[in-house]
DNA sequence: CCAATAAATGAGATCGATCTCATTGCAATT
DNA sequence: AATTGCAATGAGATCGATCTCATTTATTGG
């Protein structure tokens, strides 16, 4: 690949003035400007990036960590990312923790040998997390994606989850329900649904009911009805549940309808996060819409900005109850209507 | 960020003794080396991939550009291609056309000026692809995923997308459906729409059965029911249809029931890709299955290959029909079975 | 105990672009 | 024509790691 000594000889000129050519035109002469741009031309002169990072000592790169491409929240975070970074002048380096906290030092260790100029992560729990501890010694800008904030000292971009797992499960109790689960994948991997689930408790106390322990799953991606099956009979089963994500409640209505359930006659399903795909399903998923591509674009913007040097400490985004025909009238309180 | 020097000076060295003692280090006495890793130690020494990648002339990054993150199928495979990456010491910069073959050459240029070792691309027409063509004239090893391999002189991962429309097909066929249609995306956008189309159009032809003209969405990622409508009514209702991927079904199916049509009852869908997702669906999405993780996963090998200078040439990856309940006999035929 | 060989280390160049500073060239001014 | 001033250009250093080749230090054998 041609550099820019060859487009200088070829051009008669010094590197000096090749370069100027291209990063401050007005500096050289019409016709000199000319030659050089011909001669770039005809060797195909393709300026490289990577000497341009070493000298100019940065990379116009954003190292991003998330858990899992295979769950769409982040998939369309990162697509609203990739959007904006590239608008910017910016690129994408990417990796996936597969929700291991264990591996995202190692993970993080390599992108800021990268000298990437700053940082998105999305950590399994940003109170305690040993990336972030070593990140509070470093230089370079990192900003948090979903997790909660203030647990860190680490500024994040996210819908405040404890105020949006109390909305889900008041939604729930305004309709009747009082007797609701809720489904979590590991939760020690997501910090976001501990704070889901807390937001749960504190909305099932005030009502006067007693919150019920989470039914966790193996995974984040899929649940199985095997660990719900029970809490789903007898007199005092669930009348409703909310999922930590949208993946469990998607498949969780799936397997229920499969099993012979309806949805929301039989139970009540709720999800949490908002993919796009939920949307046009029938029944359609009632879930609590987190922007996915605002807090990609906000956290593209943010992290620029703390780039520059500005001072800026985000504002929790703000969420939104998604109506959805998954969730229903208990049919208790459907019964007990019609004989009232 | 302290430098090699830096380290080398505190240790008492050169630096390339410094250098020797990372690299090499049976090169370098026993004592010296401590006190050089205890320097490095000290001063939180971090090594600037930036100048190892100048020096080497190598950056151990793969540059992907896909149409959408929006779409699992991408998302997935890109996930399965992160680990490979990793565990071969490589990084992925990221990219999304967005669908637009306007966009792809510009997001390509930039990928190369980063110097990316290899690239890997699904193009919207790998035959007539202006970012194809100039890649024509690179030497950067480059390899096509998901795109119909054939059209355009460069490799390419996936399965064969002509085969698996026709395989669709038949499938519905073989149910006794007669009058199948085929919804799709922007088809200018998608050559592996097309070719699945092209597939089935020829299984119909073999069928005795005239292919219908494609039905084309505003969007690859949500199909609306208005453009479908009138194809549903009347004596010669559609009584199947296949989608070009599963988003498209998987909204269509919701659009149909919201619509008070029962699937498969009054119309069998069939999507395209196998998303994870579709499985737990109810009705499940019977689907043709590309081996999304497995493509990923051989990207990145054959991709390495190629850029430790191995000619290879990727097979074709194998599809599965996923059967799923989103498909049944068609009731015409039904009833000709009740009334026989 | 010295020569011969091996082991360990250092000096300097290199990757490619760009910045600083010095120098050349040209035009305007008196 | 000499001087001042500005525009245009070039020489050389720099970013950080690493490679080659030369040199120094340690080890072995005679």
């Amino acid at each position: 690949m041609a550099d820019l000594l060859s487009v200088a000889k070829l051009a008669g000129v010094s590197r000096a003035t090749a370069a100027r050519a291209f990063s401050s035109p007005d500096l050289v002469r019409p016709a000199t400007r000319e030659k050089i741009f011909s001669a770039a031309q005809q060797l195909a002169f393709r300026p490289n990036k990577v000497a341009q990072q070493l000298r100019s000592q940065a990379t116009q790169m954003i190292g991003v960590m998330v858990p899992s491409l295979d769950n769409p929240v982040f998939a369309e975070q990162l697509q609203a990312m990739e959007v904006a970074a590239r608008a910017n002048g910016y690129s994408l380096l990417v990796t996936t923790s597969e929700y291991a906290a264990s591996r995202e030092s190692e993970i993080v260790e390599e992108m800021l040998r990268q000298r990437v100029d700053g940082l998105v992560l999305t950590v399994a729990d940003a109170g305690n997390s040993a990336v972030l501890e070593k990140l509070r010694l470093e230089t370079t800008p990192c900003l948090l994606v979903y997790n909660p904030p203030g647990q860190s000292g680490f500024a994040s971009i996210g819908v405040d989850n404890y105020t949006a797992g109390a909305d889900a499960t008041r939604h729930l109790l305004a309709l009747g329900h009082e007797r609701i689960g809720m489904v979590a994948g590991p939760l020690l991997q997501s910090d976001r649904a501990k704070q889901r689930y807390a937001g749960y408790c504190h909305a099932m106390g005030d009502a006067g009911f007693k919150p019920c322990p989470v039914i966790e799953m193996e995974r984040h991606t899929q649940a199985d009805l095997t660990s719900l099956a029970p809490q789903l009979q007898g007199t005092d089963a669930l009348t409703g549940v909310l999922c930590t994500n949208d993946l469990l409640a998607i498949s969780l209505m799936g397997e229920l309808q499969r099993a012979g359930f309806k949805v929301p006659e039989d139970l009540s399903v709720m999800g949490f996060d908002g993919i796009a795909l939920g949307k046009h399903l029938y029944p359609s998923l009632c879930t609590i819409e987190q922007p996915r591509s605002e807090i990609g674009r906000a956290a593209v913007h943010t992290l620029l900005a703390k780039i520059r040097g500005e001072r800026c400490t985000p504002a929790p985004l703000p969420h939104a109850l998604r109506q959805g025909e998954s969730v229903g009238i208990p049919t208790s309180r459907k019964s007990m209507l019609g004989t009232s």
